[in-house]
RNA sequence: GCGAAAGUGGCGGAAUUGGUAGACGCGCUGGAUUUAGGUUCCAGUGGGAAAUCCCGUGAGAGUUCGAGUCUCUCCUUUCGCACCA
């Protein structure tokens, strides 16, 4: 009985129980049928819900209910991204056990995700903090480890001198310590790297692979990658049996090389501390340098300083000295942490130089033989080579190429190929995450845990103290053992994974989380490549080429089949309000849940997709959520006369979604009603393929808007033809609109659905079809231009086109003099 | 600093291929219902004119019979920059 009231509550309480306890969402592999795999990215369980959860989730499903009317397998699982700093901040602050904070967060935010009624596969759920999950992580890690593919080297971190501990970028702030105050200062510690480099190139190509990604996730990725070929040149530094590589894509100019800058942490440093009779002033300033935080925009952004080292290079080709100074800029973990400088032909070192008075040599002018001021600014374009002697006018591009010979034939230089991208770091020195399965041993170095001995357990109940480093190393029980290789005492390795870790992998093992035995199994065959892949554009570049990275590494492994692991993605914009992002500290946020209080799922998750499309911004707007909350009202006002008219003239033909037989015989006013609703239906179709669910709405919106427009004629006041087929219509129509609805609003679709009677569920339920013959019309209606201009419309019968063609350049030709 | 996007009424947004700018919703105005408020319903709503004419998609240029859409320059905002997730 649909009451006068819509009362969102009672229905989609009730309807949620129906869903979990008949399980409707559960699947399972079917050869039979079309799989189709739907993800949204797993939240980090930081206790409460925010808005950017609830639109990422709500494309999510309305994207996979969409695809099960269309007939497909559909799995969209759910789980958390468990490990993290916050849980280890709040263990600090309220002293919980970061275990049972996070667990406690995941409950709650369980519950509000059924209020939403998510069609999630809840028998799937996992927690990457749980051993069960982390335990192939680190079986992986192994595997990787054997191949070479783990290495251990030096690497900057964040130092706080004074709470002497290493700090995330984010809690560094304008340079100091978040908790301490103090400097921080850049430190190398040796920390676990795995090889991704080694599929830059494959990283690169597979792009080619994934039409339906947005071609700007595509572009950044190609621009993190960032490969480029160029020649590694070769300096011997005078005076010394040493030489210092540096790599340059712009060889063409090597002739107008007027110093070389290494970074401060250069090994060249140090030798040159020892022997240098300034050393005390090129300490203080290597020191000086270190004062800032590990980050490229910080590096980037800051005052450009430099120090002369006295010691000199050998120009590889003029045989001239060049001096070697050491700049801040210079990245030693970016190439070979020295650069040769141009300062006539590169905006930076032209800067660099004229600080610091150091010569500027023009070797590149521009083709145009145009005149180029370059005491004045850097002419940085390609151009001909002038004051390179045996090189001069050659072009840049010949250049390029005849340099890098010359270079090579005299063992000065290789070319090569050079990408941006580093290996990744994924040592962390924190407690909460999964601890790196490998035991330090006096006797033969660092060695894998045997897959025996796995998982590598983080031991949960430890004690958090700020000033007191690692509790791993505190707590003996972990820390202490033997090695495997040779049961001498040995200790365990208490740096734990870079979360990135967890979040590459987790998609496969949605497909088969009760798997104890191995990490994937031919269920991961089955449902991978994830056919939609939905979550924020700022993880546009780290995750998702982390993940691609993992996939390809298990898929060496035999675990998978595919190069890819998410055929199409969708990045969906931020939540903002008064046009800024939701932050707690800007007082701005929205609570999810008090909303559904008062409005209920369905009005939440309608003006979530209404507001905006996804990959746009989305702008917060209290009474843009009563529209959608009337709209709905109207609905079931609709769909509540709707029965209390079949109940009173007891049509027969009530259940069907189909148009009655004798349509042929409705009236003109009747078939231009009917057309407009397969224009909509249309048009939503091709909405939903564009994932522009806004406009669906809208479309739903102009359905709803007919209906209660034409209704008052609906009511029959006796039983005629022309008033059957208007019922007919009116069937037909709500049910066609209860369809377009249900992914976006699925409970009073659900439930009025049943209660009109169409069929018993509505998630069985196909997507309705364009009728074609409903779509032909009798007249068109055509813009007159001329000169671009809008000047009359011309309405004519269909048949007549070519009349009205005629008309039109006729009318053209006399305005046009 | 580098890389990637976005700018359309009072607001969120629509316009599928270069072809009638502003769909749909919010807000606002007027009216009906109501003791009143709220709700609901109806009508109107880019700006200027009040003569069916002009102007109008961040700014400026360009291509075209025709540009919100394509090209260039600039401005503003947002995201990412490798230890937040």
């Amino acid at each position: 009985m649909i009451t006068e009231e819509y009362n969102f509550t009672q229905i989609e309480q009730q309807i949620q129980k129906y869903w979990d306890d008949y399980q409707v969402f559960k699947v399972a592999e079917n050869l039979s049928q079309e799989k189709f795999y739907c993800l949204s990215m797993f939240p980090y369980p930081s206790g409460n819900l925010h808005m950017g959860h609830v639109r990422n989730y709500t494309i999510g499903d309305t994207i996979a209910r969409y695809q099960r009317m269309l007939g497909k397998n559909v799995l969209q699982p759910m789980g958390w991204d468990a490990f993290g700093l916050p849980a280890e901040n709040a263990a600090i602050e309220k002293g919980v056990q970061p275990a049972e904070w996070t667990y406690k967060n995941i409950n709650y935010m369980r519950k509000q995700f059924k209020r939403l009624g998510f069609a999630y596969d809840w028998k799937r759920e996992l927690a990457t903090c749980d051993p069960k999950y982390y335990h192939w992580e680190q079986w992986l890690f192994t595997k990787m480890f054997a191949k070479g593919l783990a290495y251990k080297k030096n690497a900057m971190v964040n130092w706080d001198p004074v709470d002497k501990t290493v700090l995330a970028n984010e809690q560094v702030i304008d340079g100091r310590g978040w908790r301490s105050g103090a400097l921080v200062e850049r430190r190398e510690i040796p920390q676990w790297f795995l090889k991704i480099t080694n599929y830059a190139d494959e990283l690169l190509a597979d792009l080619e692979q994934l039409p339906e990604w947005p071609e700007q996730v595509k572009t950044m990725q190609k621009n993190w990658i960032g490969r480029s070929e160029g020649v590694l040149i070769k300096f011997a530094v005078k005076g010394r049996n040493d030489v210092l590589d540096v790599f340059t894509t712009r060889v063409d100019t090597l002739l107008g090389c007027t110093y070389l800058a290494i970074a401060p942490e250069h090994p060249l440093v140090q030798v040159i501390l020892k022997n240098s009779t300034n050393a005390k002033k090129i300490n203080e300033f290597v020191n000086q340098c270190k004062q800032v935080q590990v980050a490229e925009e910080k590096i980037a952004t800051q005052e450009k300083i430099g120090m002369a080292t006295g010691l000199e290079v050998i120009h590889p080709l003029t045989g001239k000295t060049l001096p070697i100074w050491i700049a801040n800029f210079v990245l030693l973990e970016y190439g070979t942490g020295a650069v040769m400088s141009v300062p006539a032909h590169d905006t930076r070192d032209h800067q660099f130089a004229k600080k610091y008075q150091l010569p500027i040599q023009p070797v590149i002018k521009p083709k145009d033989n145009s005149d180029w001021n370059y005491a004045e600014q850097a002419f940085i374009d390609y151009g001909v080579l002038i004051n390179s002697g045996e090189f001069n006018d050659l072009t840049s591009e010949q250049a390029l190429e005849t340099i890098g010979k010359a270079l090579t034939k005299q063992a000065k230089g290789l070319v090569k190929t050079h990408y941006r991208l580093r290996d990744w770091g994924i040592s962390r020195q924190r407690y909460w995450g999964a601890p790196i399965p490998i035991i330090n041993c006096p006797v033969c170095g660092p060695v894998a845990v045997p897959e025996r001995d796995l998982p590598v357990v983080l031991p949960e109940d430890i004690e958090i103290n700020p000033n007191n480093g690692s509790p791993l190393k505190a707590d003996a029980s972990f820390y202490r053992t033997n090695c495997p290789n040779c049961r001498e005492p040995a200790t365990r390795e208490t740096d734990t994974f870079d979360t990135f870790m967890e979040s590459s992998w987790y998609y496969a093992r949605f497909a088969c989380v009760n798997q104890n035995k191995e990490m994937l199994d031919d269920r991961a065959k089955y449902w991978t490549p994830v056919d939609f892949y939905i979550g924020g554009v700022e993880h546009a570049i780290l995750h998702l080429l982390y993940a691609r990275f993992i996939h390809k590494v298990m898929r060496d492994e035999g675990l998978l089949n595919d190069d890819e692991p998410f055929l199409r993605l969708l990045t969906q914009g931020m939540v903002l309000k008064n046009g800024a992002k939701m932050s707690k500290s800007k007082k701005n946020t929205v609570d999810p849940k008090a909303l559904i209080n008062k409005y209920g799922a369905d009005t939440v998750r309608l003006f979530i997709m209404f507001a905006a499309p996804p990959e746009q911004s989305l702008e917060w707007s209290d009474t843009g959520v009563d529209g959608c909350f009337r709209f709905l009202k109207r609905l079931w006002q609709c769909a509540h006369e709707q029965q209390t008219v079949i109940q009173a003239i007891n049509i027969t033909n009530k259940k069907s979604t189909e148009i009655a037989e004798n349509w042929d015989q409705a009236s003109a006013q009747l078939k231009n009603l009917r057309r407009q609703v397969h224009v909509i239906l249309k048009q939503a179709r091709y909405d939903y393929e564009r994932h522009q669910f806004n406009t669906v709405v809208s479309g739903c919106m102009k359905l709803t808007n007919l209906i209660t427009k034409e209704f008052p004629e609906l009511k029959p006041s006796q039983v005629t033809e022309e008033n059957n087929l208007r019922q007919s219509w009116l069937t037909e129509t709500m049910g066609i609109l209860l369809r377009l609805l249900a992914p976006i609003a699925p409970h009073i679709t659900h439930f009025l659905w049943r209660e009109l009677e169409y069929s018993d569920h509505i998630l069985q339920a196909k997507w309705p079809k364009v009728n074609a013959e409903a779509l032909k019309t009798e007249t068109v209606e055509m813009a007159v231009q001329i000169n671009g201009k809008l000047r009359g419309t011309i309405i004519s019968a269909v048949d007549s086109d070519e009349k009205s063609i005629q008309t039109l350049i006729t009318a053209d030709a006399k305005f046009k003099k």
